[in-house]
DNA sequence: AGAAATTATGAATACACCTCATATTTCGAA
DNA sequence: TTCGAAATATGAGGTGTATTCATAATTTCT
């Protein structure tokens, strides 16, 4: 009796809870961060306007959560879509077309990130951090998998590619939303994954002594990535 | 007399603009926008609160001002170093490590673009867009040269080779910022370039198994790279 | 039921940005 | 040199918004 009740309580602070995160999450997405104001939240939240600080210590905390709730979703979809697919350049085609799509959808969401992480400092540890380290940790194993099997080029370091692919993303997305270019987003895809993947077209590795030796060097890269592993796991 | 004593006065009048805008240069990059109050812009300007409203709109306007003149200096930094140089090659190296370097030193003013941009409607024909879009100028004229004389791949369209070159350069930034690993900019550099720029050096991939051969060595050489690299930083 | 703990309220406070009535300075003409 | 008009400067106060806090309402537990 007591547990059911406390529950129930509980039931009842955590939906009030996420009125105030739906709230939040429309009217920023609406207006921005700036333009927002803790009155209309709480308004639309339907509670009074110091109740939303019994929830979130400030706006910047609040801004926060929903920032915080938008990489978990997006990871979420992520990871789900690429499971259903074979090829790691499938996989790589879907992730980048996702993250195209989501920050199209919820950019305003997404540029409230530099304006809730405030201090670089303790940024590092954070949860936001985390939540961000796993989104970007998809892009980081299809790599691995990729630069191993030949598929993704190895010439390039990992995180390397990782920033190239986010930061391409991003920033190519501002000017294509500035210039009313949604349309030209497959093909600044295309082009985007054309640098990173291996080109298959190529007269290539399975011919000739050619196979031999990329199965060769398939087996250095798992060897060297076994030791890369252990290293990171000695080096953490 | 009349000139002369007309435009001491302007000169008085200029200079005690851009001592508000030193000031308020000095303050955004130490604090950022947010945290930067007109009251202190003001009192080490020596000047009074009001006065700051009688040379600047608003808070948004002052800021947008050091904005500018940002990519001022940037674009004046940037065409005459490039202007030096030879090779489109070292021209497009030289761009990287400029913009690199500029905006480690200025990043905090660079974070106030999206702030100042504020409506995207009317950023197209604004002061800031121009400039802006002189400076990215610099880059689209060299891929032009580049592509034409083969020195820059021709398989993806300039405006997005553009896009990915400053795109990763902002975003590999930032996490090199937050991770301080300020020695990998270099890296991150010529890696950035390599997939933009044609490698002449390879024997190359049209001739007999040259190209599997080649393509093997990059891959070895590269997973050796990768170890080295975290081999130093777990000794180090 | 009644006390204690939890949760909710909204008026009051704090703190910026910004305005404006007033004061000071500059400058040309008498 | 003096005077008046224009330009420039001032800072106290207006305004809007985040945040607090004394008080009230609700829930839980005995």
């Amino acid at each position: 009796m007591q547990k059911l009740k406390t529950s129930t309580r509980r039931e009842k602070v955590e939906q009030k809870e996420d009125a105030i995160i739906e709230a939040a999450r429309r009217i920023f997405m609406e207006k921005g961060f700036a333009k927002t104001t803790m009155a209309e939240i709480a308004r639309q939240s339907g509670v009074a306007d110091g109740t939303v600080y019994l929830y979130f210590k400030n706006k910047e905390a609040l801004a926060r959560t929903v920032v915080s709730d938008f990489y978990r979703r997006l990871t979420e979809r992520a990871q789900s879509g690429v499971d259903g697919l074979g090829s790691v350049q499938d996989q790589l085609r879907f992730l980048a077309s996702h993250h195209m799509e989501s920050i199209m959808n919820e950019h305003r969401i997404l540029e409230m990130l530099p304006i809730v992480s405030a201090e670089i400092d303790s940024y590092r540890g954070s949860e936001l951090f985390g939540l961000n380290k796993n989104y970007v940790f998809i892009f980081d194993r299809l790599v691995k998998v990729g630069q191993a099997s030949g598929a993704v080029k190895s010439t390039v370091a990992p995180w390397i590619l990782r920033d190239i692919f986010f930061g391409s993303m991003d920033y190519g997305f501002k000017t294509m939303m500035i210039g009313n270019r949604r349309k030209d987003i497959s093909r600044f895809i295309d082009d985007l994954l054309g640098l990173i993947i291996v080109d298959t077209s190529k007269p290539n590795q399975h011919q000739g002594n050619g196979g031999a030796l990329g199965n060769l060097a398939d087996r250095f890269e798992a060897a060297a990535s076994r030791l890369e592993t252990m290293i990171e796991k000695s080096a953490g």
